[in-house]
DNA sequence: TTGTACGCGTTATCAC
DNA sequence: GTGATAACGCGTACAA
């Protein structure tokens, strides 16, 4: 920078006011340097940038990789939401840190933010680490959540209404008169107990309604798949099943078919996030939709408002019930 | 660090020596001095230590999210490959930064890099940007590609065969006596076109053989979906169908079997990837099996022969027809 | 093994 | 509007 301002016959500091477009600058001026600049391939230092400013401009995106590969990934959905964030990022000019490795204990997050490698978290899922996040959330760090929103919470958590996704998908098994459910998905993740919960709320309005839960330790698509079909060797015929997400209702209709049993003359099934497949599948699956579009922006927008010194509210997006051929 | 410095009775540069596991400095220092910047909730600031030292232990991935939103992700593939990534670069404590924006041309990238915002790029996809790619490959910038490997080319690419999986594809429907092909797929992608040459050379090897070309435009489930009807609507009828990926195969199925038409009766069909749902799906997927597991580790392990100042070669990883009910 | 002195590239502060 | 100067927090010669 300091070439720079000797080429141009100007001061240091007058080259980084140009180069970032402050308004104390003429614009004739501001040109001749950015042209300058460009001629000698000069840019900007962002190290140097961020020691000497407050804010790094970047957020760290923690995605549990770990418990979504070899197909783990339910479905595209995490995905969908990752673009969003990023595109919502991408606008306010902030750099995304994937998954930086290291972090484990709330001291582990506490020490990355204190040492300026980002200005806050996202977290996608509460997984296993609600107790860290919970303790994290006392640490003063910029951080959201996305998953279960629970009144409780001392952090700012988003996500779909999860219990209001199992009741839909409960009413409608009342609807068709169904009585013996099936509960398919890992309750120890706040997520989808929350949509276990909804769904026995609805259990609990019906008359004679007994439901099982099938409890998926790694909600992979073959884990499912064959979870499933150790669920109906064992005699079990339910007649109406709630799947965690789509791609769990395909290994359920899969595993089904195998014994001989179809949807929705045998059962009937409601899966969840309404991925496109689901649409032309065959069986076309009834899902629960969430508002995946808008999740990233707002889980941003969330933070921003955190990082900026505000008590942003925890969020609940709406979800409803899309009736296909399956219920 | 000057405080700890001097509550720990030394000097600045031993607390430096000490924090970054230098081998000069004694083991009771450093235990001594590691407990007080605990204790004092301090951190080494990471911006000041990329802005002295030479690397900044960061990458850039590049994802082209723009094509691949609102379900235009073709299968669970990417994430798996972005999972191996980032694991890969965990194992090495270098930092990924997910696709940051303004990276348009050669020179946004050129400019990116002497920002030292990162110390090298992973660029997922060719996707429409092979022009630019090879500009910048001129430009003495540490990149790797993920996509199509091909002889001429001027960067370091890695990627599965993607030739020899259009000619397994087309030797099986040769085997089984298909003469009326069609590949469904965007062939201005390199890696797409190639699948199809591949199909094209094995389609050679046939006497009578007629191959046809569904090119869609956005590579997503609706998209190809509908496309797939038009085609049928136009009174077409082909019997043997490669797709680009087993999602795209999961859109022909269902289009197919809107007109009455049943693999493998009424048509024979190869997908790509082989994600988990295929081999459960109905009927079950004939694909294309490419190595996804240990991709993410070598564009690691070239991008940082790479920024040591190696020329790495480009790698093809195998890949093998897995035949099921479809074809 | 430890300490001294300096520089990395930028922006904030204050004068003008 | 612009320029001089200091400061951000760290690593590294070099000396001790």
């Amino acid at each position: 920078m300091e070439d720079i301002a000797r080429i141009a016959n100007v001061s240091k500091p007058t080259v980084s006011r140009a180069l970032s477009g402050s308004p104390l600058v003429s614009d004739e001026k501001r040109e001749q340097i950015a042209k300058i600049a460009r001629e000698h391939g000069y840019a900007v230092n962002r190290n140097a940038q961020k020691l000497r400013q407050s804010r790094t401009n970047t957020i760290a995106v923690m995605l549990d990789f770990g418990s979504h590969r070899h197909g783990a990934i339910g479905d595209p959905f995490i995905f969908e939401l990752l673009a969003g964030v990023s595109e919502a990022l991408s606008v306010r000019d902030v750099d995304l840190l994937l998954s930086p490795s290291g972090l484990e204990t709330a001291g582990d997050y506490v020490d990355f933010y204190r040492s300026r490698n980002a200005d806050g978290f996202i977290i996608i899922g509460q997984g296993h680490r609600e107790r860290m996040l919970r303790d994290l959330s006392r640490r003063d760090v910029p951080m959201v959540v996305w998953g279960a929103v629970m009144a409780k919470s001392p952090y700012c958590a988003v996500g779909s209404d999860n219990f209001l996704g199992g009741r839909l998908a409960g009413q409608r098994f009342l609807q068709k008169g169904c009585q013996n459910w099936l509960f398919v998905g890992n309750t120890s993740h706040d997520e989808i107990r929350l949509r276990y919960d909804g769904l026995m709320e609805a259990a609990t309005q019906g008359s004679d309604v007994a439901v099982e839960l099938l409890n998926i330790d790694v909600m992979a698509f073959t884990e499912t798949h064959d979870r499933a079909l150790e669920y109906l060797d064992a005699k079990k015929r339910p007649d109406a099943v709630f799947a965690f997400s789509d791609t769990a209702a395909m290994a359920i209709i899969s595993a089904f078919r195998q014994r001989g049993l179809v949807a929705p003359d045998n059962y009937a099934l409601v899966g969840y996030n309404n991925i496109p497949p689901s649409e032309h599948y065959n069986p076309a699956i009834s899902t629960i939709e969430q508002n995946t579009h808008s999740a990233g922006a707002i889980l941003v927008e969330k933070l921003m408002q955190m990082i900026e010194g505000g008590k942003p509210k925890s969020a609940m997006l709406p979800t409803r019930l899309i009736q296909r051929e399956t219920c």
